[in-house]
RNA sequence: GGAGCGGUAGUUCAGCUGGUUAGAAUAUCGGCCUGUCACGCCGGGGGUCGCGGGUUCGAGUCCCGUCCGCUCCGCCA
């Protein structure tokens, strides 16, 4: 007799006996015959119980949606007539000869083949959640990816090595998650939002290939791929150029997609430098499988009197943009509303489009509320620019770049969608040539577009204190379908160019000997060149697995108020944990008793 | 911090301009059926309409507050 896993019963056991375990998905009664629908991980199998043995037959009665059986039977084929093509559980059964009841269970809290149920009670019930085939795939998806990733690194002389978790709180990036300490009063620990600085702490010891697959934690609000907790791919290498880092990552991206999607990325990504991106796409990460992009109109309309362009056509930091929509004109003017709605989301104060009904009728075959402020000059231009033809709708933007670019960069994602203009493909790309810095308004003050430990291009340097704004860094991010998946650098290893960005970004050389006084002196004790990266391991398998949500390819996600619905954490906890903390609640809720 | 959508039976939902005892499907329980697989048929049970307050003769429905879930903006070096 042997054993299989119920999903794994298929016709070379035909007239075998066999025994299988797993849960009841169906029971089904029907002329005194008992069908118990066996599932798996694997699959369904039935099992017919025929009343012909009274004892066993009785326990079959007895049988419930997800109780766990061991069932020992004849694997047969069904009998003619019993197959048609709507079949959900295959066309061989197991004629039942022995039943186990291995564990009873309460009804469950809803139907497992039920895809409309909310989130809210999948999360609630996640374990039971996990027994849906859909989430069985994507988490072994998930494991064969990182089995891949690990194949490929431990081929390659990486080192996989552990960095602390509680760790020191950092003054840029994301609010941490602390953590009290007992031993030390009002002192507390952070944990780590990614182990950046241990990573360049590894190379200063020369363990040059190092690789963690790594939980990293932010303390910032969620969305649909923004978890509090996620798990980062961490490399770092000393010695390696930008160009042999990129180079092997493709490499090892490329390996994970054959493996275990069985899909060839292109032999070699494509790059784009920053400023292309945010000019043809307004995004930093663009997706290419939109084939829209944004024209640059500004110079066309600066001479015209409607101030909505020609004012920022004539503010430097101002942008004027168009993006022509193949077939826009079927649009309804309920629909472009919905798109004036959306781009105001991103600040957009509106959304002026223009219709091209006839373009060989001249003016007379456009359409628009603002053609009557535009010159014939400036409209021959923006149609030759856009490439616009018959039936065509053409949305512009005009106002401060980033407002121009967010928004119509935005619209451009959510016309592609909305219009089924996507092409279905795999579309990889190295964004390169990013900024060092970003002029924070609100701060008044410059900010790392990557984090402070980024190296700026070697020209550059010169430049980095006389004027920030045109340094540009040695970062790279991989973006694959319009998601960001990875981004890396070349760091900084000399002490003295650390310094100067320190205090570029408003760190006072107190501070900074405080919070990173041991990363300096670590570069001055003989630190290697280096660089590396970091992937975003669920976002990679979200795409990998077509999911909606990185919720899905995590096994217990947090919700949106970043809380747990099957612990119910976060908690309260109890006085005497509290005072062994130092810790004192003002106006909080009761702590928990005991 | 802000915008939008949602919260009614175990589950998924309907419930109009406020008006009898809040419905459907499914699940669940009982009965029938000699091969079914979304089985079928008959019958039963099942509700804090998220929570609190207000308006009203009367609130699932209107108003205010609040909590929870989702999407998004801000935020995320």
């Amino acid at each position: 007799m042997r054993s299989h896993y119920c999903g794994q019963v298929t016709a070379e056991h035909i007239d075998q006996t066999v025994t299988v375990c797993g849960w009841v998905h169906r029971r089904r009664d029907h002329g005194g015959v008992i069908f118990i629908d066996l599932r798996d991980r694997e699959g369904l199998v039935q099992v017919v119980y025929d009343p012909d043995k009274p004892d066993i037959f009785a326990i079959a009665e007895r049988v419930r949606n997800e109780f766990v059986l061991q069932v020992t039977g004849l694997v047969r084929r069904r009998p003619e007539g019993t197959i048609n093509p709507n079949l959900t559980t295959g066309e061989i059964e197991i004629l039942g000869t022995d039943l186990v009841i291995l564990n009873r269970a309460q009804t469950p809290p809803y139907m497992l083949d039920d895809d409309t149920v909310s989130e809210e009670n999948r999360l609630k019930y996640r374990y039971f959640d996990l027994r849906r085939p859909e989430m069985f795939a994507r988490l072994k998806l998930r494991s064969e990816v990182t089995r891949v990733l690990r194949e490929y690194l431990d081929g390659h002389g990486f080192m996989d090595i552990e960095t602390p978790m509680l760790t020191k709180a950092t003054p840029e990036g994301a609010r941490d998650y602390l953590v009290p300490s007992r031993t030390h009063d009002g002192s507390f620990f952070a944990l780590p939002q990614s182990p950046q600085i241990f990573k360049q702490l590894l190379m200063v010891g020369g363990l040059d290939r190092y690789y963690q697959i790594v939980r990293c934690f932010r303390d910032e609000d969620l969305r649909a791929d923004r978890q509090p907790e996620f798990t980062q791919l961490d490399i770092e290498t000393s010695f390696l150029s930008e160009g042999q880092i990129m180079s092997m990552m493709e490499d090892m991206i490329r390996l994970v997609f054959k493996k275990t999607l069985d899909v060839s990325l292109p032999e070699q990504f494509p790059q784009m430098d920053y400023a292309e991106a945010m000019r043809r796409y307004g995004s930093d990460k663009p997706d290419l499988r939109i084939p829209l992009e944004l024209v640059d109109i500004a110079d066309a309309l600066a001479k015209v009197e409607f101030k909505v362009f020609s004012g920022p056509a004539n503010d430097p930091n101002g942008r004027v943009a168009a993006l022509c929509l193949p077939q826009g004109g079927e649009l309804s003017r309920k629909e472009i509303d919905e798109y004036t709605a959306f781009v105001g989301i991103y600040g957009a104060k509106g959304l002026a489009y223009i219709k091209v009904n006839d373009l060989a009728k001249g003016k007379e075959g456009l359409q628009s509320p603002i053609l009557k402020f535009l010159t014939d000059e400036a409209i021959t231009t923006i149609l030759e620019r856009t490439g616009a033809q018959d039936g065509d709708l053409i949305f512009f933007g005009a106002d401060k770049t980033k407002v121009v670019n967010e928004s119509l960069g935005a619209l451009r994602v959510k016309l592609g969608h909305d219009r089924g203009l996507l092409n279905q493909t795999w579309a990889p790309l190295w964004v390169v040539d990013f900024p060092m810095f970003e002029w924070d308004e609100g701060e008044k003050r410059w900010i790392s577009l990557h984090h402070p430990f980024t190296s700026p291009k070697e020209s550059d340097l010169a430049q980095l204190e006389s004027d920030p704004g045109s340094c540009q860094s040695r970062a790279y991010d991989m973006v694959l379908n319009g998601t960001e998946v990875g981004g890396g650098s070349m760091r900084i290893y000399r002490t003295e160019v650390q310094e100067k960005v320190f205090r570029l970004l408003g760190i006072s050389d107190d501070e900074a000997q405080e919070k990173f006084g041991f990363l300096l002196d670590a570069l001055s004790y003989g630190c290697p060149p280096h660089g590396g990266i970091a992937f975003g391991l669920d976002r990679l398998v979200m795409l990998m697995a077509g999911a909606n949500t990185i919720r899905d390819v995590m096994a217990f996600p947090k919700t949106q108020t970043a809380a747990c619905l099957l612990t119910q954490a976060p908690s309260p906890v109890s006085e005497r944990q509290l005072r062994e903390l130092h810790i004192k609640l003002r106006n909080s809720p009761k702590p928990a008793e005991s």
